[in-house]
DNA sequence: GTCACTGATCACATT
DNA sequence: GATCAGTGAC
């Protein structure tokens, strides 16, 4: 994101020291200047936290702590990354050399080592979500379901579970009893799935994400010799967004911390989203239980925004039923109170924000850069989305689906795994579905004799002895090509699977030159990694934020819009910010209206959404819009805006 | 066994 | 709108 570049403040000369005080206030300071020991940063939104701990390594580095030995945690790896890029221009290059990344890429790494120790092969395979709904729906099938006339859940249904069960540290049969108690009636049934599936990952040594955190506790648990080494090789661990760890994520920290306690961790729990993934914010409140001898640091100073926008969000936020009590202050004044405008449909709203957004750029000389439109849902930007192609406004949008999880994109990934992997049956029986007369009998039953000699061999044969189908023959070229010439290139083998590919994608896609720009972006990113695994660990991890169209205009240096989820708009901030649906029963959603804890949590993503605002600010929605699943018609404004008063967020309406 | 068709059912956020 | 189970034609 270059918006954070802009943020970056001028210090000394690389070598001359750093002027501390000058940079930060002092209860920055503090949090910087903290020497060893566990260390709480409650830090509210926009109180320069990601500052702070950007010192705190620089400062860290400077002190002569060898940068190879401090680990900083983040929620994505390219927060990790840019923050270590401004604490080389702080500092000097040697903070390149710190460690870090996201917990999963960390559990990567680590696994990648000592896998063996727990039982699995340093090769595995990492499953993004679909695949392990697709092993998943093999494990499905593979019980006799008894209940044909009673719903039984689908797979993506029992993947979330099996998911939540793992994030939250509970058993499946916890789970369905809490969050989905209709299907208490067949609780036997999925457990016994749970039980497959998880067999079946040890079988063919594949992980999810959930089992990245968790086989990395296990090892750290289990292991005292492995847990001794890691700890002494990570001296000072810090952890950004610590309000979205989940259990297994604090357990890991602890172990890790094991030698020498010097944890920092930085969140704020008003922020906390992720629940759904098993975050909970209450780790950060138990993080002086769990180090009694912790030092807490409050930064409550806000540089963002303005003062009319913290009153609004400080309304926000006060009406939380749990929380640490903090009020954000400002010096950054201002007359403009943020707006609530209600429009009489979604066309309306769309135009008002397209026609809003040109007016701040051509009027204001704003650039597009510095302005945002958020949303709860990626599909709810749809039609705005319409209105700003007609306009030629450029926008990127993120949040939503992945090029990656697009199936020409998940065809060509297959076949490197399957190279990678000979047991990732998986990703085989994909790539011999995708041939003329072969359908789930056939491809199964070659994926099971890979899988069991844990070589492509059997499957080349079976395949070039099909002598009436071409498509089978090249595939056997393929992948004994693949398979025999040793030490290829990861673009070489790219570019062999893509010459393969092509004639299958030109007959099974009509929007064939679309997705034919997506494979050579794809391209691209892999001319960037060593090895093979690497690349698919990688795509797997990290895989390009922005979402499918994007693609196709990828050119940087272009002034663009950014539309995003709530969720993926986390850690960023604009001038000027729209919050477009905020509609109740949107936002929050109605999925959240009967059980508390949720609702609390769409409190604090409309504060999240709120708070990424410095300027100006507009919550817009549509009324009577028609709710489908429930028939009912939603009308009212979110109630998050709506219990605050008038004065401090004045109401409009647009009228046709 | 494979494939193309039908009608019923459920739909958020992400490493 | 996508997915799933069931059906019948090759």
């Amino acid at each position: 994101m270059t918006i954070r570049k802009y943020t970056l403040h001028p210090v000394a000369e690389p070598g001359t020291g750093i002027d501390y005080p000058k940079a930060l206030n002092e209860r920055q300071l503090e949090a910087v200047m903290h020497g060893d020991g566990p260390l709480l940063i409650v830090a509210g939104a926009g109180t320069g936290k990601t500052r702070t701990l950007i010192y705190r390594v620089a400062h860290l580095v400077e002190q002569g702590v060898p940068p190879a030995s401090i680990l900083l945690l983040t929620f994505t790896r390219r927060s990790a990354s840019e923050m270590l890029q401004r604490a080389s221009v702080l500092l000097d290059r040697r903070c390149e050399k710190v460690s870090g990344g996201t917990f999963h890429s960390f559990a990567n790494l680590v696994l990648r080592r000592h896998a063996s120790a727990i039982g699995f092969g340093e090769n595995f395979t990492i499953l993004d979500r679909a695949d392990s709904e697709e092993l998943v729906g093999l494990m499905r099938h593979e019980i006799d379901v008894a209940h044909k006339t009673l719903r039984f859940p689908r797979k993506e249904t029992l993947a979330d579970l099996f998911s939540r069960a793992a994030n939250r540290e509970e058993t499946v049969a916890e789970i369905v009893t809490r969050d989905a108690p209709h299907f208490l009636y067949c609780v036997d049934d999925i457990v016994r799935i749970s039980g497959l599936y998880r067999e079946a990952k040890r079988d063919r040594n594949l992980m999810d994400y959930d089992d990245l955190l968790l086989h990395m506790a296990t090892l750290l648990r289990e292991h005292a010799g492995i847990r001794r080494l890691l700890s002494e090789s990570y001296r000072h661990i810090l952890v950004d967004e610590y309000q979205d760890t989940n259990r297994v994520q604090a357990e890991i920290l602890r172990l890790m911390a094991d030698a020498h306690d010097n944890l920092t961790v930085v969140g704020d729990d008003a922020q906390s989203i992720y629940s759904f993934r098993g975050a909970r914010f209450r780790n950060i409140m138990d993080f002086t239980c769990d180090f009694p001898n912790a030092h807490t640091v409050w930064l409550e100073e806000n540089y963002r925004s303005r003062q009319p926008i913290l009153d609004v969000t400080n309304e926000v936020i006060a009406r939380a039923a749990e929380k640490f009590p903090k009020k954000l202050f400002s010096k950054r004044g201002g007359e403009d109170r943020p707006a609530l405008v209600s429009a009489p449909n979604e066309r309306t709203q769309s135009l008002f924000v397209a026609d809003r957004i040109v007016e701040l750029a051509e009027e204001q000389g704003l650039a597009l850069s510095e302005i945002a439109v958020l949303f709860r849902a990626a599909y709810l930007s749809f039609d705005l989305e319409v209105e700003l192609e007609k306009r030629h406004i450029p926008y990127r949008k993120f949040g939503g689906f992945k090029f990656l999880e697009t199936a020409h994109v998940k065809d060509v990934v297959a076949h490197l795994r399957t190279v990678d992997n000979p047991r990732d049956s998986l990703s085989l029986s994909r790539i011999l579905s995708l041939l003329p007369g072969v359908g789930k009998k056939r491809s199964a039953d070659l994926a099971r004799k890979a899988f069991e000699l844990a070589s492509l061999g059997p499957v080349i044969d079976a395949l070039a002895g099909m002598k009436k189908s071409d498509e089978a023959g090249r595939l056997a070229a393929l992948l004994s090509g693949l398979t025999r010439d040793h030490g290829l290139a990861v673009t070489e083998m790219m570019a062999r699977v893509l010459a393969h590919y092509r004639p299958i994608l030109e007959a099974r896609f009509d929007d064939f030159p679309r997705r034919l720009k997506d494979l050579e972006h794809m391209e691209s990113l892999c001319a960037r990694h060593g090895t093979l695994p690497e690349f698919l660990a990688e795509i797997t991890l990290e895989p390009p934020t922005a979402s499918v169209g994007d693609m196709v205009a990828p050119d940087t240096e272009e002034d663009y819009l950014t539309l995003s989820t709530i969720h993926s708009a986390k850690g960023l901030e604009w001038k000027a910010v729209f919050i477009i649906w905020a509609l109740d029963g949107k936002l929050p959603s109605l999925r959240a209206a009967d059980r508390e804890d949720e609702m609390e949590e769409e409190r604090r993503l409309f504060y999240v959404a709120a708070t990424r605002a410095k300027d100006i600010l507009a919550i817009t929605y549509p009324v009577n819009i028609f709710e489908r699943a429930t028939g009912t018609v939603l009308s009212t404004p979110s109630r998050f805006a709506d219990e605050i008063p008038a004065r401090l967020l004045p109401r409009y309406a647009l009228i046709d």
